[in-house]
DNA sequence: CATGAATGAGTGTTCATTCAT
DNA sequence: AATGAATGAACACTCATTCAT
């Protein structure tokens, strides 16, 4: 992350690479705002200040509000969506109860990094259920690849089993993070729901 | 204040009637300019005129906005549970298997009966989350009777087992009906679902 | 006050007797309302409320919530009239060193008979001037004849003198009430005040 | 943060100077306001309006109406405060007769400049007095050190001395603008209210 | 490009007043 | 006469957005 980039190509663009810094800013200043105040108290000037830019320099790079937001949510599902292909790269040609593991692991650590965050996300930001759509959107395509690539049960339909499985593993893997009951572990709640969705499979 | 009172509930006051009917008015007309101008165009005037009340109304009522939203969340949490109940109560001496198709359908039904709304509630309006949180324990609290009233499997834990037939359940019926994928109709949904869980629980 | 009554006019328009008991109730209501929630919390409904009448009956005895205020500031005002207007009837042949004494008491019973809520009446209700101002009319009527009754001093502008006689005596009795520093007694201060006041008039 | 700034205030913030005039467009037009439409007519819409400036601006200096309120004492209490000390500084070694009369004057053109203003400051405003009080305090402040720094008569509470003279000038001068009778010209009030205290200090 | 003061439409909420019961 | 639910104009205040500097 520090030595490539001296040793690549120097100071290119450096105009670009200032703008990313700064919408990064923007996006870390909602956050901390988001913690801070809730989602009621989000407003442009106050992510502004937490970002250390003036709100107009936020007007430069976000059409309005809801951009930001959308910028936000866009982040997270881009961080999730490369685990779940790293995962699916690295169990191409592996049985499917690895590529599964894998990929609830992937889900898991998508929102373990920061909890309180993607809790916040989901609940106080509006659309913050689009996000979670895309998300899944993201795992039934790469679930519909791994299914395809391996040899079918007869009788058995794609699209439900698509069905099943995606909701099973997000539903499985975000529960176990945010909404685990107390006395049961997180490797408990994982195993579990692993178990659970192998044996679907299986059948 | 008389003997007469504790004869019967007769004359049942017009005045708490008119009340109820009212905040009814009101629940409807949320619900009405949410769908008509979605999330962020609800304010209480809309509300109030399109429940056919005066704002001062609407605030006799009602503390300030956010208990409007509380409200309608409530009057769903109510819905559902009532149904998931009923499911429980039906099938209290029944196998566990009609108790499932019982609390699936009961789910599915909760959200079918305007699955426009219960998406708009969920989606654009703040703390929607709470609403689907507390439902969900009102599932797991059915489920722990259900499943504390059955001969438990040996050696398995029933934390676990309980976290991941409710978010089975809560996911496969709230997906069902909201986000199911084109060429797959309800009912193989629903079977396909009702065959994980089952499944499941027989392992 | 309550024996006379009894054996007067008995049952004499009762309907009256009543208004005005109603009339009282919605000051005491409001002096109640004004000490509880300041001159910002007053409310029509409140006043209703704390009167134990209902809004409706508030508006058969007043007009509008000035009244209320207006007709507060009359009953002040007409009881420290008639105590002015006894000193000056108790004092018609005596020296005037009595009268201003018997004046200067008067104006301080007045206020101290409840100073908070003379203090109030001035400082948070609209208006509250003029009923200070109708007062100082009145003393300055008292003032007037019991100066006309006496000999003159030559060359004396009697509406100098008034003027100078009416403020210092109504500034002195209400700063000595509401105003008054620390380390000096009411006694001392009305003391000094009228001794101010005297040698003024015997210049 | 160089050593520049230090050499002087050279290049005074521009922005410092705009922030005080549109402190005082909005005081002015809080003014203007209040004799248009009078203390009930005062909205923070209209007071913007009238000092020319958006509601937001008006919101950017003042945290809320009350403060505004609040400025208006305080600027006249500070110009008002400004004469009384003016007067106590010229006459600090004069005769006492002297910084009675320069007190006085003080007083008086205090609000003579605009009597209708500070009548409708009292009157019309809520907390109104409180100007009026604190501008006591100051009145009483100097006269503490100008009685102090005289020889007193021997038996005299200072105190009380205090107490009546801060309330006679008060009085006399604030009545002589705002409440003098017809047919007494505004000089003869004046060097009647002189009379009566310099006799009294003098006794 | 950056700034942040200015904008003003729009919001939630209050409360004096009315009037059907 | 009394009631108190209903009314809705009006208010204080916010905040996304703009634009002169």
């Amino acid at each position: 992350m520090s030595g490539r980039q001296l040793a690549g190509p120097r100071r290119r663009r450096p105009i670009q690479r200032r703008a990313q810094q700064t919408i990064d800013a923007i996006l870390d200043g909602t956050v901390k705002v988001l913690k801070r105040a809730g989602g009621g108290g989000i407003t442009t000037n106050r992510i502004a200040a937490a970002a250390g830019v003036s709100v107009g320099s936020l007007y430069q790079y976000f059409p309005d509000k809801r951009a930001i937001f959308a910028a936000l949510h866009d982040r997270h599902v881009e961080q999730a969506s490369r685990r779940i292909e790293a995962a699916l790269v690295a169990h191409a040609d592996a049985p499917l109860d690895g590529l599964v593991r894998a990929l609830m692991e992937a889900l898991m650590e998508a929102h373990a990094s920061d909890p309180e965050l993607y809790a916040l996300l989901d609940r106080e930001l509006p659309q913050g259920g689009a996000a979670a759509r895309m998300l899944h959107e993201r795992l039934r395509g790469a679930l519909r690849l791994a299914l395809a690539a391996r040899p079918a049960k007869p009788g058995r339909d794609l699209e439900a089993t698509l069905f099943v499985v995606a909701h099973m593993l997000d539903a499985l893997a975000h529960g176990a993070i945010l909404n685990r009951p107390p006395h049961l572990s997180l490797r408990a709640a994982r195993e579990e729901a692993l178990m659970a969705v192998t044996h679907y499979l299986q059948t």
